[in-house]
DNA sequence: GTATTATGAATGAAGG
DNA sequence: CCTTCATTCATAATAC
Protein backbone atom coordinates (compact mmCIF):
# COMPACT_ATOMS: atom_id res chain seq x y z
CA UNK A 1 0.00 0.00 0.00
CA UNK A 2 2.14 2.73 -1.31
CA UNK A 3 -0.07 6.21 -0.54
CA UNK A 4 2.72 8.18 -0.64
CA UNK A 5 3.37 7.10 -4.43
CA UNK A 6 -0.20 8.60 -4.91
CA UNK A 7 -0.57 11.78 -6.82
CA UNK A 8 -2.58 14.15 -5.23
CA UNK A 9 -6.34 14.50 -6.40
CA UNK A 10 -5.72 16.92 -8.25
CA UNK A 11 -3.97 15.83 -10.87
CA UNK A 12 -6.03 13.23 -11.07
CA UNK A 13 -7.48 14.06 -14.45
CA UNK A 14 -4.22 13.82 -16.12
CA UNK A 15 -3.84 10.04 -14.70
CA UNK A 16 -6.17 8.90 -17.43
CA UNK A 17 -5.65 11.64 -19.68
CA UNK A 18 -8.69 12.98 -18.56
CA UNK A 19 -10.88 10.42 -19.98
CA UNK A 20 -12.14 8.05 -17.05
CA UNK A 21 -12.48 9.70 -13.84
CA UNK A 22 -14.76 8.27 -10.70
CA UNK A 23 -16.57 11.68 -9.65
CA UNK A 24 -17.80 11.58 -5.75
CA UNK A 25 -20.04 14.39 -4.28
CA UNK A 26 -18.79 16.54 -1.43
CA UNK A 27 -20.29 14.62 1.08
CA UNK A 28 -19.32 10.97 0.07
CA UNK A 29 -15.72 12.22 0.12
CA UNK A 30 -16.53 13.05 3.65
CA UNK A 31 -18.13 10.23 4.62
CA UNK A 32 -15.10 8.25 3.04
CA UNK A 33 -12.59 10.29 5.16
CA UNK A 34 -14.33 9.99 8.11
CA UNK A 35 -14.82 6.05 7.54
CA UNK A 36 -10.73 5.64 7.26
CA UNK A 37 -10.01 7.71 10.05
CA UNK A 38 -12.41 6.14 12.02
CA UNK A 39 -10.33 2.76 10.88
CA UNK A 40 -7.51 4.20 12.13
CA UNK A 41 -8.56 5.64 15.44
CA UNK A 42 -10.31 2.47 16.33
CA UNK A 43 -7.14 -0.05 15.17
CA UNK A 44 -4.99 2.52 17.15
CA UNK A 45 -7.18 2.38 20.30
CA UNK A 46 -7.44 -1.57 19.70
CA UNK A 47 -3.46 -1.83 19.64
CA UNK A 48 -3.20 0.02 22.46
CA UNK A 49 -6.20 -1.66 24.56
CA UNK A 50 -4.58 -5.35 23.61
CA UNK A 51 -1.01 -3.49 24.76
CA UNK A 52 -2.51 -2.53 28.40
CA UNK A 53 -4.46 -5.47 28.59
CA UNK A 54 -1.33 -7.70 27.94
CA UNK A 55 1.02 -5.98 30.42
CA UNK A 56 -1.50 -5.61 33.54
CA UNK A 57 -2.92 -9.45 32.98
CA UNK A 58 -0.71 -12.53 32.65
CA UNK A 59 -2.51 -15.21 31.04
CA UNK A 60 -0.82 -17.33 33.15
CA UNK A 61 -1.19 -15.68 36.78
CA UNK A 62 -4.03 -13.17 35.77
CA UNK A 63 -5.57 -13.00 39.17
CA UNK A 64 -6.48 -9.63 39.55
CA UNK A 65 -10.18 -9.89 41.22
CA UNK A 66 -11.18 -6.38 42.62
CA UNK A 67 -14.35 -5.84 42.90
CA UNK A 68 -15.51 -9.27 41.84
CA UNK A 69 -15.62 -12.54 43.47
CA UNK A 70 -14.91 -16.12 43.03
CA UNK A 71 -17.65 -18.10 43.40
CA UNK A 72 -17.37 -21.34 45.42
CA UNK A 73 -19.64 -23.04 42.82
CA UNK A 74 -17.59 -22.85 40.03
CA UNK A 75 -14.57 -24.46 39.49
CA UNK A 76 -11.47 -21.73 37.91
CA UNK A 77 -12.40 -23.35 34.91
CA UNK A 78 -15.72 -22.07 35.05
CA UNK A 79 -17.67 -25.24 34.57
CA UNK A 80 -20.58 -25.88 37.35
CA UNK A 81 -19.66 -28.66 39.70
CA UNK A 82 -22.70 -29.91 39.23
CA UNK A 83 -23.51 -29.04 35.97
CA UNK A 84 -24.98 -31.79 34.02
CA UNK A 85 -26.40 -29.98 30.69
CA UNK A 86 -24.36 -29.36 27.69
CA UNK A 87 -20.25 -29.32 27.48
CA UNK A 88 -19.08 -25.58 27.49
CA UNK A 89 -15.62 -25.44 26.88
CA UNK A 90 -13.26 -23.61 29.65
CA UNK A 91 -12.07 -20.05 28.83
CA UNK A 92 -8.53 -22.19 28.00
CA UNK A 93 -10.00 -24.81 25.68
CA UNK A 94 -11.63 -21.81 24.01
CA UNK A 95 -8.20 -20.37 23.24
CA UNK A 96 -6.80 -23.31 22.20
CA UNK A 97 -9.85 -24.56 20.26
CA UNK A 98 -9.64 -21.14 18.30
CA UNK A 99 -5.97 -21.03 17.95
CA UNK A 100 -6.60 -24.47 16.01
CA UNK A 101 -8.93 -23.08 14.00
CA UNK A 102 -7.13 -19.87 13.24
CA UNK A 103 -3.84 -22.05 11.74
CA UNK A 104 -5.41 -24.75 9.88
CA UNK A 105 -8.85 -23.48 9.08
CA UNK A 106 -10.83 -26.75 8.19
CA UNK A 107 -12.05 -29.65 9.51
CA UNK A 108 -9.62 -31.38 11.35
CA UNK A 109 -8.93 -34.93 10.53
CA UNK A 110 -9.66 -37.82 13.00
CA UNK A 111 -6.83 -38.04 14.27
CA UNK A 112 -5.89 -34.35 15.05
CA UNK A 113 -9.44 -34.49 16.86
CA UNK A 114 -8.09 -37.41 18.80
CA UNK A 115 -4.98 -35.18 19.30
CA UNK A 116 -6.90 -32.11 20.39
CA UNK A 117 -9.03 -33.91 22.87
CA UNK A 118 -5.85 -34.95 24.75
CA UNK A 119 -4.41 -32.21 24.74
CA UNK A 120 -7.99 -29.96 26.07
CA UNK A 121 -8.72 -32.23 28.66
CA UNK A 122 -5.92 -31.27 30.13
CA UNK A 123 -8.08 -28.05 30.53
CA UNK A 124 -11.31 -29.61 31.52
CA UNK A 125 -13.91 -31.92 30.81
CA UNK A 126 -13.82 -32.88 27.00
CA UNK A 127 -14.80 -35.41 25.14
CA UNK A 128 -13.71 -35.99 20.79
CA UNK A 129 -17.44 -35.36 20.05
CA UNK A 130 -16.71 -31.95 21.46
CA UNK A 131 -13.75 -31.14 19.74
CA UNK A 132 -15.59 -32.19 16.80
CA UNK A 133 -19.24 -30.24 17.21
CA UNK A 134 -17.54 -27.25 17.62
CA UNK A 135 -15.07 -27.25 14.96
CA UNK A 136 -18.58 -27.96 12.74
CA UNK A 137 -19.89 -25.36 14.49
CA UNK A 138 -17.01 -22.58 14.19
CA UNK A 139 -17.11 -23.22 10.79
CA UNK A 140 -20.43 -22.83 9.90
CA UNK A 141 -20.85 -19.91 11.67
CA UNK A 142 -18.01 -18.29 10.44
CA UNK A 143 -19.82 -18.36 7.05
CA UNK A 144 -22.32 -17.37 7.83
CA UNK A 145 -20.93 -14.02 8.99
CA UNK A 146 -19.10 -13.76 6.01
CA UNK A 147 -22.57 -14.26 4.25
CA UNK A 148 -24.04 -11.73 5.98
CA UNK A 149 -21.24 -9.42 5.63
CA UNK A 150 -22.15 -9.41 1.70
CA UNK A 151 -24.68 -7.25 2.59
CA UNK A 152 -23.62 -3.87 1.19
CA UNK A 153 -22.57 -1.64 3.95
CA UNK A 154 -20.23 0.65 1.94
CA UNK A 155 -20.53 4.58 3.05
CA UNK A 156 -21.90 5.96 -0.14
CA UNK A 157 -25.57 4.46 0.46
CA UNK A 158 -25.27 4.39 4.28
CA UNK A 159 -25.69 8.53 3.26
CA UNK A 160 -28.12 8.16 0.68
CA UNK A 161 -30.82 5.86 2.38
CA UNK A 162 -31.00 7.40 5.24
CA UNK A 163 -34.03 6.20 6.97
CA UNK A 164 -36.40 8.42 9.08
CA UNK A 165 -39.52 6.22 9.45
CA UNK A 166 -38.43 4.35 12.83
CA UNK A 167 -39.75 7.46 15.55
CA UNK A 168 -37.90 5.54 18.38
CA UNK A 169 -35.28 4.25 17.06
CA UNK A 170 -33.99 7.08 14.96
CA UNK A 171 -30.83 6.22 13.07
CA UNK A 172 -27.67 8.96 12.80
CA UNK A 173 -26.59 10.69 10.23
CA UNK A 174 -22.33 9.54 9.62
CA UNK A 175 -21.68 13.22 9.76
CA UNK A 176 -23.55 13.36 13.36
CA UNK A 177 -21.84 9.78 14.63
CA UNK A 178 -17.87 11.22 13.95
CA UNK A 179 -17.18 12.93 17.16
CA UNK A 180 -15.66 16.48 16.61
CA UNK A 181 -12.59 14.96 18.38
CA UNK A 182 -11.42 11.88 16.63
CA UNK A 183 -12.96 13.12 13.14
CA UNK A 184 -11.72 16.95 13.36
CA UNK A 185 -7.84 16.34 13.93
CA UNK A 186 -7.54 13.61 11.08
CA UNK A 187 -10.09 15.92 8.89
CA UNK A 188 -7.51 17.72 7.73
CA UNK A 189 -5.29 15.51 7.00
CA UNK A 190 -5.90 13.61 3.93
CA UNK A 191 -5.77 10.01 3.80
CA UNK A 192 -2.49 9.46 2.41
CA UNK A 193 -1.39 10.01 5.70
CA UNK A 194 -2.25 7.72 7.91
CA UNK A 195 -1.26 4.70 5.72
CA UNK A 196 0.48 3.06 8.30
CA UNK A 197 -0.31 2.22 12.35
CA UNK A 198 2.54 1.50 14.31
CA UNK A 199 3.08 -2.36 15.92
CA UNK A 200 0.02 -3.63 13.33
CA UNK A 201 2.06 -4.78 11.12
CA UNK A 202 3.09 -7.30 13.68
CA UNK A 203 -0.25 -8.31 14.11
CA UNK A 204 -1.21 -9.15 10.12
CA UNK A 205 1.78 -11.26 9.80
CA UNK A 206 -1.27 -13.49 8.60
CA UNK A 207 -2.34 -11.49 5.86
CA UNK A 208 -0.01 -10.94 2.54
CA UNK A 209 -2.27 -9.06 0.15
CA UNK A 210 -5.84 -7.62 0.83
CA UNK A 211 -7.03 -8.57 -2.16
CA UNK A 212 -10.12 -10.06 -1.30
CA UNK A 213 -11.64 -6.41 -0.70
CA UNK A 214 -14.87 -5.66 -1.26
CA UNK A 215 -15.25 -3.75 -4.59
CA UNK A 216 -18.58 -1.89 -2.95
CA UNK A 217 -17.13 1.27 -5.02
CA UNK A 218 -17.69 0.31 -7.99
CA UNK A 219 -20.98 -1.14 -7.43
CA UNK A 220 -23.86 1.13 -9.00
CA UNK A 221 -26.43 -0.60 -7.50
CA UNK A 222 -25.95 -0.94 -3.61
CA UNK A 223 -29.22 -3.38 -3.43
CA UNK A 224 -27.95 -6.10 -1.54
CA UNK A 225 -30.97 -8.15 -2.00
CA UNK A 226 -30.63 -8.42 -5.35
CA UNK A 227 -26.90 -9.40 -5.30
CA UNK B 1 -8.87 21.43 -1.12
CA UNK B 2 -9.22 23.67 -3.78
CA UNK B 3 -10.34 21.06 -6.59
CA UNK B 4 -13.94 21.33 -5.74
CA UNK B 5 -14.44 23.91 -8.24
CA UNK B 6 -14.12 20.84 -10.88
CA UNK B 7 -17.72 20.25 -11.54
CA UNK B 8 -18.40 17.79 -13.78
CA UNK B 9 -21.78 18.20 -15.31
CA UNK B 10 -23.17 14.59 -15.43
CA UNK B 11 -23.27 14.35 -11.69
CA UNK B 12 -24.34 17.71 -10.76
CA UNK B 13 -25.78 16.26 -7.27
CA UNK B 14 -27.86 18.63 -5.31
CA UNK B 15 -25.66 18.76 -2.38
CA UNK B 16 -26.86 21.21 0.33
CA UNK B 17 -24.00 23.75 -0.56
CA UNK B 18 -24.05 23.64 -4.29
CA UNK B 19 -22.77 21.54 -6.62
CA UNK B 20 -19.40 20.70 -5.57
CA UNK B 21 -17.74 17.46 -6.39
CA UNK B 22 -14.66 15.45 -5.83
CA UNK B 23 -12.35 13.51 -8.13
CA UNK B 24 -10.51 10.63 -8.06
CA UNK B 25 -9.01 8.61 -10.43
CA UNK B 26 -9.79 4.96 -11.33
CA UNK B 27 -5.96 4.33 -9.43
CA UNK B 28 -6.79 6.49 -6.50
CA UNK B 29 -10.35 4.79 -6.41
CA UNK B 30 -8.80 1.42 -5.81
CA UNK B 31 -5.71 2.25 -3.52
CA UNK B 32 -8.63 3.99 -1.45
CA UNK B 33 -10.48 0.77 -1.30
CA UNK B 34 -7.53 -0.99 -0.33
CA UNK B 35 -6.67 1.17 2.28
CA UNK B 36 -10.54 0.63 4.16
CA UNK B 37 -10.01 -3.02 3.22
CA UNK B 38 -6.75 -3.51 5.03
CA UNK B 39 -8.11 -1.16 8.17
CA UNK B 40 -11.25 -3.24 8.08
CA UNK B 41 -9.14 -6.84 8.43
CA UNK B 42 -6.79 -5.19 11.09
CA UNK B 43 -9.72 -4.27 13.36
CA UNK B 44 -11.40 -7.77 13.11
CA UNK B 45 -8.06 -9.43 14.19
CA UNK B 46 -7.61 -7.40 16.49
CA UNK B 47 -10.97 -7.35 17.80
CA UNK B 48 -10.16 -11.73 18.05
CA UNK B 49 -7.26 -11.03 19.91
CA UNK B 50 -8.93 -9.14 22.12
CA UNK B 51 -11.24 -11.71 22.77
CA UNK B 52 -9.34 -14.68 23.01
CA UNK B 53 -7.41 -12.58 25.59
CA UNK B 54 -10.51 -11.56 27.48
CA UNK B 55 -11.67 -15.30 27.70
CA UNK B 56 -8.31 -15.49 30.00
CA UNK B 57 -9.56 -12.55 32.37
CA UNK B 58 -12.98 -14.30 32.43
CA UNK B 59 -11.33 -17.09 33.95
CA UNK B 60 -9.36 -15.51 36.52
CA UNK B 61 -12.09 -13.38 37.35
CA UNK B 62 -14.14 -16.48 37.88
CA UNK B 63 -17.20 -15.34 36.09
CA UNK B 64 -18.87 -17.49 34.47
CA UNK B 65 -18.49 -18.11 30.71
CA UNK B 66 -20.07 -18.34 27.45
CA UNK B 67 -20.01 -15.17 25.60
CA UNK B 68 -17.52 -13.63 23.52
CA UNK B 69 -15.41 -10.59 24.91
CA UNK B 70 -16.03 -8.63 21.70
CA UNK B 71 -19.05 -7.44 22.57
CA UNK B 72 -18.90 -5.34 25.18
CA UNK B 73 -16.43 -3.95 23.26
CA UNK B 74 -18.46 -3.51 20.32
CA UNK B 75 -21.03 -2.06 22.89
CA UNK B 76 -18.91 0.04 24.13
CA UNK B 77 -18.46 1.80 20.95
CA UNK B 78 -21.46 1.32 19.58
CA UNK B 79 -23.64 2.73 22.39
CA UNK B 80 -22.64 6.39 21.57
CA UNK B 81 -23.28 5.82 18.01
CA UNK B 82 -27.24 4.69 17.81
CA UNK B 83 -27.90 4.18 21.54
CA UNK B 84 -28.39 0.69 21.56
CA UNK B 85 -26.46 -3.02 21.37
CA UNK B 86 -28.76 -5.20 20.39
CA UNK B 87 -31.23 -4.74 17.10
CA UNK B 88 -34.42 -3.89 18.04
CA UNK B 89 -37.61 -4.34 15.55
CA UNK B 90 -39.53 -1.31 14.28
CA UNK B 91 -43.09 -1.52 15.71
CA UNK B 92 -43.30 -1.73 11.73
CA UNK B 93 -40.97 -3.96 11.33
CA UNK B 94 -42.69 -6.32 13.97
CA UNK B 95 -46.03 -6.55 12.48
CA UNK B 96 -44.32 -7.30 9.08
CA UNK B 97 -42.33 -10.22 10.72
CA UNK B 98 -45.14 -11.25 12.63
CA UNK B 99 -47.17 -11.28 9.94
CA UNK B 100 -44.46 -13.66 7.51
CA UNK B 101 -44.44 -15.53 10.65
CA UNK B 102 -48.58 -16.83 10.35
CA UNK B 103 -47.60 -17.06 6.77
CA UNK B 104 -44.77 -18.80 5.66
CA UNK B 105 -45.09 -20.71 9.24
CA UNK B 106 -41.67 -22.19 10.03
CA UNK B 107 -38.63 -22.03 7.64
CA UNK B 108 -38.05 -19.80 6.12
CA UNK B 109 -35.26 -19.89 3.17
CA UNK B 110 -32.14 -18.01 3.39
CA UNK B 111 -33.00 -16.52 -0.18
CA UNK B 112 -36.59 -15.59 1.60
CA UNK B 113 -34.13 -14.14 4.52
CA UNK B 114 -32.46 -11.92 2.08
CA UNK B 115 -35.48 -11.00 0.82
CA UNK B 116 -37.35 -10.23 3.57
CA UNK B 117 -34.25 -8.85 4.99
CA UNK B 118 -34.70 -5.88 2.15
CA UNK B 119 -37.83 -5.19 2.76
CA UNK B 120 -37.78 -4.39 6.66
CA UNK B 121 -34.41 -2.86 5.70
CA UNK B 122 -36.79 0.02 4.61
CA UNK B 123 -38.51 0.68 7.90
CA UNK B 124 -35.74 0.89 9.81
CA UNK B 125 -31.57 -0.90 10.74
CA UNK B 126 -31.42 -4.62 10.27
CA UNK B 127 -29.16 -7.44 9.29
CA UNK B 128 -30.15 -10.77 7.65
CA UNK B 129 -29.02 -11.95 10.47
CA UNK B 130 -31.55 -10.13 12.70
CA UNK B 131 -34.30 -11.30 10.44
CA UNK B 132 -32.24 -15.39 10.71
CA UNK B 133 -32.49 -14.78 14.29
CA UNK B 134 -35.74 -13.49 14.98
CA UNK B 135 -37.59 -16.49 12.94
CA UNK B 136 -35.30 -18.94 15.40
CA UNK B 137 -36.27 -17.41 18.55
CA UNK B 138 -40.28 -17.22 17.60
CA UNK B 139 -40.21 -20.69 16.20
CA UNK B 140 -38.75 -22.03 19.76
CA UNK B 141 -40.66 -19.57 21.64
CA UNK B 142 -43.60 -20.22 20.59
CA UNK B 143 -43.47 -24.32 20.86
CA UNK B 144 -42.28 -23.52 24.32
CA UNK B 145 -45.52 -21.72 25.14
CA UNK B 146 -47.04 -24.40 23.58
CA UNK B 147 -45.26 -27.03 25.38
CA UNK B 148 -46.28 -25.19 28.80
CA UNK B 149 -49.41 -25.14 27.99
CA UNK B 150 -49.57 -28.80 27.23
CA UNK B 151 -47.91 -29.28 30.50
CA UNK B 152 -50.55 -27.38 32.07
CA UNK B 153 -52.91 -30.42 31.12
CA UNK B 154 -51.20 -33.13 32.51
CA UNK B 155 -49.37 -32.16 35.52
CA UNK B 156 -46.15 -33.89 34.86
CA UNK B 157 -43.86 -32.58 36.89
CA UNK B 158 -40.60 -34.07 35.06
CA UNK B 159 -38.67 -30.70 36.59
CA UNK B 160 -35.64 -30.52 34.83
CA UNK B 161 -35.03 -27.31 36.09
CA UNK B 162 -32.22 -28.58 38.87
CA UNK B 163 -31.36 -25.29 39.81
CA UNK B 164 -28.46 -24.54 42.16
CA UNK B 165 -29.02 -22.31 44.35
CA UNK B 166 -25.75 -20.10 44.11
CA UNK B 167 -25.15 -16.78 44.90
CA UNK B 168 -23.41 -16.43 41.24
CA UNK B 169 -26.76 -16.94 39.91
CA UNK B 170 -26.54 -12.77 39.91
CA UNK B 171 -26.05 -11.32 36.51
CA UNK B 172 -22.43 -10.95 36.31
CA UNK B 173 -21.82 -7.82 34.37
CA UNK B 174 -18.53 -8.98 31.54
CA UNK B 175 -18.20 -5.00 31.68
CA UNK B 176 -16.85 -4.92 34.82
CA UNK B 177 -13.85 -7.28 33.54
CA UNK B 178 -12.99 -4.71 31.04
CA UNK B 179 -11.69 -1.60 33.11
CA UNK B 180 -13.36 1.33 32.78
CA UNK B 181 -10.25 2.36 30.83
CA UNK B 182 -10.88 0.13 27.71
CA UNK B 183 -14.61 1.40 27.60
CA UNK B 184 -13.45 4.96 27.87
CA UNK B 185 -11.18 4.91 25.03
CA UNK B 186 -14.17 3.14 22.88
CA UNK B 187 -16.45 5.54 24.05
CA UNK B 188 -16.14 7.86 21.74
CA UNK B 189 -15.26 5.92 19.11
CA UNK B 190 -17.75 5.36 16.39
CA UNK B 191 -18.02 2.06 15.55
CA UNK B 192 -20.88 2.86 13.28
CA UNK B 193 -21.08 0.53 10.11
CA UNK B 194 -17.85 -1.08 10.80
CA UNK B 195 -19.00 -3.99 13.08
CA UNK B 196 -19.78 -5.88 9.99
CA UNK B 197 -16.55 -5.74 7.82
CA UNK B 198 -17.34 -6.47 4.38
CA UNK B 199 -15.78 -9.84 3.02
CA UNK B 200 -12.76 -9.53 5.76
CA UNK B 201 -13.52 -13.10 6.75
CA UNK B 202 -13.59 -14.49 3.48
CA UNK B 203 -10.38 -13.08 3.41
CA UNK B 204 -9.15 -15.24 6.61
CA UNK B 205 -10.16 -17.70 5.03
CA UNK B 206 -7.54 -20.40 4.58
CA UNK B 207 -7.28 -24.00 2.69
CA UNK B 208 -9.46 -26.43 3.50
CA UNK B 209 -8.32 -30.13 3.91
CA UNK B 210 -11.55 -31.98 2.06
CA UNK B 211 -12.17 -34.66 4.92
CA UNK B 212 -15.61 -35.99 4.27
CA UNK B 213 -15.95 -38.93 6.69
CA UNK B 214 -18.09 -39.22 9.22
CA UNK B 215 -15.84 -39.67 12.62
CA UNK B 216 -18.69 -39.29 14.84
CA UNK B 217 -21.59 -40.99 14.39
CA UNK B 218 -23.98 -40.23 17.26
CA UNK B 219 -22.66 -42.13 19.59
CA UNK B 220 -24.81 -42.25 22.81
CA UNK B 221 -22.39 -43.40 25.64
CA UNK B 222 -20.61 -40.33 25.49
CA UNK B 223 -21.53 -38.92 28.45
CA UNK B 224 -19.11 -35.87 29.68
CA UNK B 225 -21.53 -33.65 31.69
CA UNK B 226 -22.92 -36.65 34.15
CA UNK B 227 -21.29 -36.29 37.12
C1' DG C 1 -33.20 3.78 41.36
C1' DT C 2 -33.85 -1.56 41.48
C1' DA C 3 -36.23 -5.93 40.13
C1' DT C 4 -38.66 -8.39 36.49
C1' DT C 5 -39.87 -9.59 31.99
C1' DA C 6 -39.28 -9.98 27.07
C1' DT C 7 -36.41 -10.99 23.60
C1' DG C 8 -32.06 -10.65 20.55
C1' DA C 9 -28.11 -13.24 20.21
C1' DA C 10 -24.70 -17.14 21.04
C1' DT C 11 -23.78 -21.84 20.84
C1' DG C 12 -23.64 -26.97 21.77
C1' DA C 13 -25.72 -30.61 19.70
C1' DA C 14 -28.42 -33.35 16.31
C1' DG C 15 -30.26 -34.42 11.75
C1' DG C 16 -29.77 -34.89 6.91
C1' DC D 1 -20.61 -30.48 4.86
C1' DC D 2 -25.22 -27.97 5.65
C1' DT D 3 -29.32 -26.63 8.33
C1' DT D 4 -32.16 -26.80 12.45
C1' DC D 5 -33.32 -27.24 17.30
C1' DA D 6 -32.81 -26.44 22.27
C1' DT D 7 -30.80 -24.05 25.78
C1' DT D 8 -28.71 -20.31 27.81
C1' DC D 9 -27.01 -15.59 28.40
C1' DA D 10 -27.35 -10.59 28.21
C1' DT D 11 -29.86 -6.72 27.75
C1' DA D 12 -33.69 -3.45 26.14
C1' DA D 13 -38.01 -2.62 27.88
C1' DT D 14 -40.89 -2.35 31.59
C1' DA D 15 -42.80 -2.70 36.18
C1' DC D 16 -42.14 -1.59 40.78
Amino acid sequence: MEWENQKPPETAEELNGGMFVKVMSDEQMEVLRKQIAVYGVICEQLVQLHKSMASQYDLAAGTRLGNLYCDPLITSAGHRINGRHRWTPTPVQLQILERMFDQGNGTPTKQKIKDITFELSQHGQISEMNVYNWFQNRRARSKRKQQVGTNLNNVESEVETEEVESPNEKKTKPEDLISSKSAESFDQLSFYEMSSSPGINDIMEKMEEPASYHPYLHTENYDMASG
